[in-house]
DNA sequence: TTCCTACGGATTGTCGACAATCGGAGAAAA
DNA sequence: TTTTCTCCGATTGTCGACAATCCGTAGGAA
């Protein structure tokens, strides 16, 4: 029996997704100070795993290190995040041009059940945004793998994913946007199994302006309050 | 008195650039084995930093660890090749769209005054095309810089710039292209000074295409013999 | 001869302790 | 009271040693 992890891996592995997860769920504020001995500690671990796991989170630009002064969680700052986009929304658009081209029919229509499934959930409570949440980056992440690209899959899955996650956690509870969302999910998907890579392209690519959009504006009002 | 390198940070980041460098040069050859405490030894130093570093390579894509059996190489397929330059046109051309608007009429005079100095460099000795190399990466990278992202600057610039400059030195002394390539860069130039984002961005992409092509021609080439 | 098994060497993963460095508290002088 | 300097606690950086794991090899049985 193991304990509760299906994967394990090396102790600094387990570390940093620990880690990850604390960051993107906000159990770590944006900013705090991540303390090596603390940390180790409370993980049952000592500080050599640990301190790779750290470095391996600076490598997914999770958390800053600074020499002889330790490591702190990444501040996400309007700027940040509007890169992020801007880079995420030319990475997808490329993506879902492959998909139409790559992708079996059999993938796509995968695609589909997955967004019964996401609508069904939405029906059933319009509460419950976080899971919408997670289900839209199983969306977005089934086409990245559909462009059988491994570039792309690592840099969009593995790395910027996280930072995408740790945004939607701060500012989710937008539910207002979910229903548009996935009428532009089933057109990515239809232009999709039209194998017009050009069209599937453009809508992702709205897609997400959209959502920048309505995060842009979210912050606006957090910050006016 | 320092021993040679000007910054110097802590053992593990000193660690991370002379794997970085013996990597990129193939001083270490694709595949290869890296043994921790054989590099330890040899970097004069214990194998805690040495893991650090190895951590790091592994985000940058330059190592692949596999738990309980060590790190090798990455190597580079062409496969992984083309993957790569699919991603790096989308992103500088992403970069040029914005370096058109973001850029200041000063930097895009110091980018011609970069390419007077190199084709001087051409004109002078048509050998030593390495330099070349490094000086195209500086032109791309100034660019990147003029788009003001920083997420672009960071994927471009400290991680698969290492990856584009092993592919180089590997496949390098084609020098057959670095004159339209020079010409191509004028024309990016121009662009950028004429304010047309889209007319950069496209050349841009159609500049990596080319190079992604003679890279690919040499590719065959070197399997036939 | 071939396949399975058990052993041994080598390599990785982990820990605890020591050294180096930084930030802050508190005292002394202006 | 304010400023500056010094010292001390805390934290990071590094090392050596020990435990766990894996790969290759040799030996034996079918």
């Amino acid at each position: 029996m193991q304990t509760q992890v299906p994967q394990e891996g090396t102790l600094a592995d387990v570390a940093a997704r620990r880690l990850a997860h604390s960051i993107v769920t906000g159990e770590l504020a944006q900013g705090q100070k991540l303390n090596e001995a603390e940390l180790a500690e409370s993980f049952g671990m000592g500080r050599g795993p640990l301190r790779e796991a750290l470095r391996h989170l600076e490598g997914m630009r999770l958390v800053k290190r600074i020499p002889n002064a330790g490591a702190r969680v990444v501040v996400l700052d309007r700027k940040t995040l509007s890169d992020l986009y801007g880079v995420r929304e030319v990475l997808e658009g490329m993506a879902c041009r492959l998909a139409a081209i790559e992708m079996s029919d059999d993938e796509i229509s995968q695609l589909n059940t997955l967004l019964d499934q996401h609508e069904e959930q939405i029906k059933q409570q319009g509460g419950k945004v976080y899971s919408q949440s997670e289900g839209d980056l199983d969306f977005h992440y089934q086409i990245v793998r559909g462009s059988r690209n491994q570039m792309l899959m690592d840099l969009l899955g593995s790395e910027q994913y996280q930072l995408l996650r740790m945004c939607r956690y701060r500012t989710s509870r937008n539910a207002q946007r979910t229903k548009p969302a996935l009428n532009q999910h089933r057109q990515i998907v239809e232009a999709l199994a039209q194998r017009d890579g050009e069209l599937a392209e453009m809508l992702m690519r709205r897609h997400i302006q959209g959502a920048w959009r309505s995060i842009s504006e979210m912050m606006d009002k957090e910050a006016a309050a």
